[in-house]
RNA sequence: GCUCCUAUAGUGUAGUCCGGUUAAGCAUUUUGGCUUCUCAAGCCAAAGACUCGGGUUCAAAUCCCGAUGGGAGCACCA
C-alpha cells in the first residue's frame, strides 16, 4: 500500500496517510494504533528510500494490479434520501399561492417535492394556497398550472386549501374551546410592539367564554381589523414566530373562486398546518425563510391532537442580476423597462420558455443544485450549459447575419446550393437559390481584406477584390477549406428580415441595466419561413435562438 | 436590537450526521490540444477550494469553543 501510495505521489509517500487508509479499510486494528505505527513507519521510510524506477519495478513484480488505474466515482444521481421515507407511502406537495406569476424559485419548490414523490413512488399534490382573497387572481391560478404542465410536472391531486374551509373552522373551534387559541381585539401596533417586547395582552386573559362569543362575533359584528384569533404561544419565546401568532383574520375581499361566501380567513401557518395533515403529506419541503415556521406548524397539530408531517427546507433559488420578487418586477412593467411577465430577461417560467430555455434543462440544473440551505445566486450561464446540451441535437443550423453589408460574387458557377440542417444528425438538407448578390454579417465584412480568399460556408472560395462597405470577388473554382475565414451568407433576393433580441442582465447590482435589451437587425435565410414558432434554431457563428415569430427570434446562449 | 439558518476552487455543489478507505469528488467556467466546411457540439488535458483562530485526537473539511462574512424572521402576506 505505502508502495501504491509512494507510485501515485511521485515516489514519496507518508506514513500517517498510510496509517489512514489501513485505519479505514480494517477498523478492528483502531485499537492498536500504538503498536501499528512504529510497524507503518518502518515500511514507509524503505519505501521512500527507494527510487521511483525500483518502486515501479517491485510494483510491476509483486502488486500488478496497482497499475490498473482507478475507476471515477459516480455522481450521486438526484436528490439525497429521506430519512424516515418508506417505498410508496411517501405524500409531498407542492403549495403556491395564485398571486403572481410562476418563476424559476416555484419550478424548484415543485420539483424538489415531486422528486422525493417520484424516488418513492408516492403521491404528490398541487395545493393552491389560496387564503387571502386580496391577493389571489384567476390569472395566476390559470398561470401557474400553465408553468407547471410545461415544466412536466404531473400531480396526483389538485385541490385549493380553500375546499376545506368548514374544517378550519371547525379547528379554530376546538383550539378557542380547549383555551389554546384566543380572540384579541388589541390594535394592530399593539400587537406588534407587545411581539417585540414580549409582552402578552390583556385579551391574551379573557376567559373561553368570552373567546367563543368573540368568535362569533368575527363573523357579524366585528370589522376587518378589529380582531383576530391568536394561537397561545409563548410571548417569551426567542423564536418571534411562536410569540401568539394569528390563526384567523377577517377579510371582506371577493375571494377568486368563493367570492363573499367567507369573511373569516386562516393565515398562513394555520392553513399549510392542517392542510399537511389531513393531506396525509408526510414530507414537506419549503424555502429556508419559512424555516421558523416548523415549531409553530408542529405546536398548533400538537394542539389539535393531528398527525405531523416531516419538514425539510432549502435555499432560495435566484439568478443574479434577475429579481423574483413582484415588488421589483411590477413597477418595471409600469415604468416599460420589461415588457410583460413574459419579457426574456425575467426569470419567469414563461420568459424562460420564451427564451428558449427548455424544462429538462430546468430539472437537471434544480437537481444540480441539491438540497442545501446556503444561499444560492447562481449565475445564469449554469442554466444555459445545461440546456445546450438538450438542445444542439435537434437546432436546425441556419445562416444569419446581422448589420449585412453586400458582397456581390462573379463567376458563380451555380444557381443553387443544398446544405444539411445538422452537422452530426440527420435533419435533412435545405436547398438555397443563389445569385451573384449575398449578405454577409458587418462584422465579418470589416475583418476582409482585399486580395484574400474567403469562404461561403457550404459554396465555396471567394477571391476579394473590393473590400469596405460593398465589397466584391471571385469565385475559386475548389478552393481549399482549410486556412481559409469561414463565414455564413444570405443570399439579398430571398433574404428574410428579422429582428434579434438579445436579453441581458437586467441589474448590475441595484442598478437597472439599461442596455439590458439589445436588438440587432438581421437576415437570415427564407428557410426561417417554414419553422415553427417557438422552435430551436442555432444561427451558425451566432449562437441559439428561439424562433418568437415571423420576424422576431430572441438570442437563447452561445 | 433579539432569534434562527448558513460558510468547500471564479461559480454551483458532493463529502460533514457516524473523524481514517479522498494529500478533497463532480459539474460549470477559463486555457490548451484533437476533431469539424460554425466562434456550437463531441473527445482529451491543465488550472483552481475546506472563512479565520483555538481545542480534543495517533488522525479533523468532518467533533467542541470563539470570531468573522452572508441570509432570513420579528405582518391581520404566503
Amino acid at each position: 500500500m505505502a508502495l501504491q501510495n509512494a507510485f501515485e505521489h511521485e515516489g514519496e509517500t507518508r506514513d500517517k496517510i498510510i496509517l489512514g487508509k489501513i485505519l479505514g479499510t480494517k477498523a478492528e486494528l483502531r485499537n492498536k494504533v500504538k503498536e501499528i505505527s512504529p510497524v507503518i513507519s518502518e515500511i514507509v521510510s524503505s519505501v521512500n528510500q527507494l527510487s521511483s524506477e525500483e518502486q515501479e519495478k517491485e510494483i510491476k513484480e509483486n502488486f500488478p494490479e496497482i497499475l490498473i488505474p482507478k475507476e471515477k466515482i459516480e455522481e450521486r444521481e438526484g436528490l439525497p434520501e429521506l430519512k424516515d421515507a418508506e417505498q410508496g407511502k411517501v405524500i409531498t406537495r407542492f403549495p403556491p399561492e395564485p398571486n403572481g406569476y410562476p418563476h424559476i424559485g416555484h419550478a424548484k419548490a415543485a420539483m424538489i417535492n415531486s422528486e422525493y414523490a417520484k424516488m418513492y413512488g408516492g403521491k404528490f399534490i398541487l395545493r393552491m394556497d389560496d387564503t387571502n382573497p386580496e391577493a389571489e387572481r384567476m390569472e395566476y391560478h390559470a398561470a401557474i398550472k400553465v408553468g407547471l404542465e410545461w415544466l412536466g410536472i404531473k400531480f396526483d391531486i389538485v385541490k385549493n386549501t380553500s375546499d376545506d374551509m368548514e374544517i378550519f373552522y371547525e379547528k379554530g373551534n376546538e383550539l378557542i374551546n380547549s383555551g389554546k387559541a384566543y380572540v384579541c381585539t388589541c390594535k394592530r401596533e399593539d400587537i406588534s410592539k407587545n411581539r417585540r417586547e414580549r409582552k402578552a395582552c390583556k385579551c391574551s386573559r379573557e376567559d373561553t367564554e368570552k373567546n367563543i362569543k368573540n368568535w362569533e362575533k368575527m363573523n357579524t359584528k366585528f370589522k376587518p381589523g378589529d380582531a383576530i384569533v391568536r394561537f397561545r404561544g409563548d410571548m417569551k419565546a426567542d423564536n418571534a414566530v411562536m410569540r401568539d401568532p394569528v390563526l384567523f383574520r377577517i377579510i371582506e375581499g371577493k375571494h377568486y373562486t368563493l367570492g363573499e361566501k367567507y369573511r373569516i380567513w386562516p393565515s398562513y401557518d394555520m392553513a399549510v398546518a392542517i392542510e399537511d395533515s389531513i393531506d396525509g403529506v408526510t414530507h414537506a419541503f419549503r424555502s429556508k425563510e419559512f424555516e421558523l415556521r416548523k415549531e409553530l406548524i408542529d405546536a398548533i397539530l400538537d394542539a389539535l391532537n393531528m398527525r405531523k408531517p416531516a419538514q425539510g427546507f432549502f435555499s432560495r433559488l435566484e439568478f443574479k442580476g434577475m429579481p423574483i420578487s413582484k415588488r421589483i418586477i411590477k413597477p418595471l412593467i409600469e415604468e416599460g423597462k420589461v415588457s410583460w411577465y413574459d419579457d426574456p430577461r425575467l426569470p419567469t417560467l414563461e420568459a424562460l420558455r420564451r427564451r428558449g430555455i427548455k424544462p429538462e434543462a430546468i430539472r437537471k440544473f434544480i437537481m444540480s443544485l441539491g438540497l442545501t440551505k446556503a444561499n444560492t445566486l447562481a449565475p445564469f450561464d449554469a442554466l444555459e450549459a445545461f440546456n445546450r446540451k438538450f438542445v444542439d441535437a435537434d437546432s436546425v443550423r441556419l445562416f444569419m447575419v446581422n448589420n449585412a453589408k453586400k458582397l456581390t460574387v462573379r463567376n458563380l458557377p451555380m444557381s443553387s446550393v443544398e446544405i444539411p440542417n445538422h452537422p452530426i444528425n440527420d435533419m435533412g438538407k435545405r436547398k438555397i437559390e443563389i445569385d451573384e448578390n449575398f449578405y454577409i454579417s458587418g462584422d465579418d465584412a470589416l475583418n476582409i481584406k482585399e486580395g484574400t480568399q474567403i469562404r461561403l460556408l457550404g459554396l465555396g472560395n471567394v477571391s476579394i477584390t473590393k473590400s469596405g462597405i460593398e465589397l466584391e470577388g471571385d469565385f475559386v473554382e475548389g478552393g481549399e477549406k482549410s486556412d481559409v475565414a469561414k463565414i455564413q451568407w444570405v443570399p439579398q433576393k430571398t433574404a428574410h428580415r428579422i429582428k434579434m433580441i438579445i436579453p441581458k442582465t437586467l441589474f448590475n447590482g441595484d442598478e437597472f441595466n439599461e442596455d439590458s435589451l439589445e436588438e440587432l437587425d438581421a437576415y437570415t435565410e427564407p428557410q426561417y419561413l417554414q419553422l415553427k414558432e417557438g422552435e430551436e434554431i442555432q444561427f451558425v457563428r451566432f449562437g441559439y435562438c428561439r424562433k418568437d415569430s415571423q420576424n422576431q427570434a430572441i438570442f437563447t446562449h452561445k
